[in-house]
DNA sequence: TTGAAAGCGCTAACAG
DNA sequence: CTGTTAGCGCTTTCAA
């Protein structure tokens, strides 16, 4: 029994295929007794528009298609959920596709949605990659997450420079004079933040920046030893503020810091980069900064409609395909999240209150 | 600009329209100098086949479908990974569908991939929720995860009972004489666990078994009060090992015995079940008991390749749709993750080890 | 290999 | 509202 058409519902419901295909585009048109016969139909007949034929005979697609690097990591999730909730907003759906890590991979991702003729393309970068000669023809709306664009089209990023910047006055704020930076890697938004971090070490010359070259910015046991090993050094000498680029790392640190017999954030204050909510059980609540993968997200699928509306406007006035000319950066301010590692107000409850459930 | 077709690409290249689409589906049909020529084409063109018209053709889609309840849950995570993973090896690719904790954006979700003509659907239950009434035209491969299927189907499910029953018996096995159950819900995979263990208590009348109607499986607040009672009883009374439904629970009953003045596992035996990392950050190890989310997707796709298989056979043989009959039903069973709090092997070292980063 | 042609299921546009 | 028709881009088939 092969799926039903549009001619075998017209059948069924004894009315003309082009009325059962009105029933299906253009409601209004078809008096409403017509329709309630039409739906029943469909109904007993398990009938399912086939979509490639509808996309085909020139309907417009509704689906989004969002790329990932990959999907196990928050700040994705975090994108992933604020391309749904905006999409939504606007009536459209989203199919996701999971590159899982692997840079050609990502361009059989974009292929595929292309060649399914989804309305818009969201896409996350892969660390920072610039996602050229992934050739999306210009036709399809297209906003680019997390790459820095130089070229015309639209892009969405969060701002890791002013991560850096953000924490690093927050802890001269709290009476930092020697801030010791943690976990200097060649990831893209590690450098970012460290360039931040430096931008304002320039403008405070009452404090002592010292960047450290060591350590992985994914391991709590490298933040562990660094914690320790700075902890043990000649009050003269030691930092009083530890500045780690990622959670994880600044987690370990603070481990590190109270081996060596001294407290968080007394003796000295900790802060991280991420808001990993993993960090958030430890010990001493980590103040950290966020950078939005939410927002960031959202803002991608603003963009997007944007070029929708332009694209209706162009069809009205007859005008072609307005080719997309300028650069269009959305800027994703992080924001900080004060707590206790750097003497923030909330104390130190007995209760651990890690309500992470939800996260994993 | 519109799109280049084929037949742009058949301009372009000199050639005849119909050997454009052997160099695409008949690859072996076309000398290999002309393929080149016709590629080289297709290159400086941007072309990219439609798919819509490749399948209103008579082609066949490679794309698989998954549903999924949620994505910010690691256990659907794990799915997601195991689903794709497996698609990979026999070369097709998944497009996944986030229903957003929502019955009916699932249906919608379903319907939208059914719509798009997916070659297989993978679809993973909302709690148990038995997915009828979602029309799925038998025509397209199905395989529903953690549903127990009772209607002729494919069904892979993680076994929760078993999961129940593994912790139990562990914990008996590590000397426990006294369990109390902790964080008994509504929910469809905790009251399976709960019946696992009451099947163990059955059998083991030596052993007490003590299950406590209270706290919310995914408070660790909650865990840590009801930790901090039991702790407190008197030693005749007190239960010497704690089984919590949930890793957040069993994190915050461990903190709970410590508060009360009580050492894990020297007093109390803790365990948990999700094999959720975020646990595995606590100062004590938790010993844990993994549905393997990932096996389970792994499963659901080995499910849908079957499905392939039938049809492609019925098609030679030239049979109908042989309709399914009967239920299939993979039950992926769960491990345990034995670890210091219920007194294993590993001993609890000075570097905190929450190489978690991967997961958020 | 080529060129021509049928048809997949649907939309949109037409005259009635 | 009906009934008809052209055509979307492609695959497949067939005779040359």
């Amino acid at each position: 029994m092969a799926r039903p058409t549009i001619q075998d519902v017209a059948r069924e419901a004894g009315v003309a295929l082009g009325t059962v295909s009105n029933v299906l585009n253009h409601p209004n048109r078809v008096r409403s007794s017509t329709k309630k016969r039409v739906q029943n139909a469909m109904e007993t007949l398990g009938f399912t528009p086939n979509q490639s034929a509808r996309l085909l005979a020139g309907g417009e697609s509704t689906m989004l298609g969002l790329v990932v690097p990959r999907l196990t990591h928050g700040y994705s999730l975090q994108i992933v959920s604020g391309v749904q909730r905006e999409a939504e907003r606007y009536g459209h759906h989203v199919w996701i596709a999971n590159a899982a890590d692997d840079v050609a991979a990502m361009a059989v991702c974009i292929q595929q949605f292309l060649s399914a003729q989804v309305a818009g393309l969201v896409i996350q970068s892969f660390d920072g990659h610039p996602l050229r000669n992934m050739a999306v023809p210009s036709r399809t709306a297209l906003s680019c997450m997390d790459v820095q664009g130089s070229e015309p089209g639209y892009f969405a990023v969060a701002d890791s420079q002013a991560e850096g910047t953000l924490v690093a006055e927050h802890l001269i704020a709290a009476g930092a004079r020697h801030i010791a930076v943690l976990g200097i890697s060649k990831h893209r938004a590690h450098q970012d933040r460290a360039q931040g971090i430096a931008s304002v070490a320039q403008q405070s010359l009452e404090v002592h920046f010292e960047f450290i070259e060591e350590g992985d910015w994914c391991s709590a046991s490298d933040g562990y030893e660094l914690g320790e090993r700075l902890a043990a050094r000649q009050k003269s000498e030691r930092p009083d503020a530890l500045l780690a680029l990622s959670d994880v790392l600044a987690v370990g640190a603070i481990a590190g810091v109270q081996a060596a017999g001294l407290q968080v954030p007394d003796d000295m204050l900790v802060a991280g980069c991420d808001g990993n909510p993993l960090a958030w059980t430890g010990g001493v609540p980590l103040t950290t900064v966020v950078p939005s993968g939410y927002e960031v997200g959202r803002r991608a699928v603003q963009q997007i409609m944007e070029q929708f509306d332009l694209a209706k406007l162009g069809e009205l006035t007859g005008e072609p395909a307005p080719r997309v000319v300028d650069v269009h950066q959305a800027i994703v301010r992080p924001f900080l999240l004060p707590r206790e590692s750097t003497g923030a107000m909330q104390k130190h409850g007995a209760k651990p209150d890690l309500n992470v459930g939800a996260y994993l």
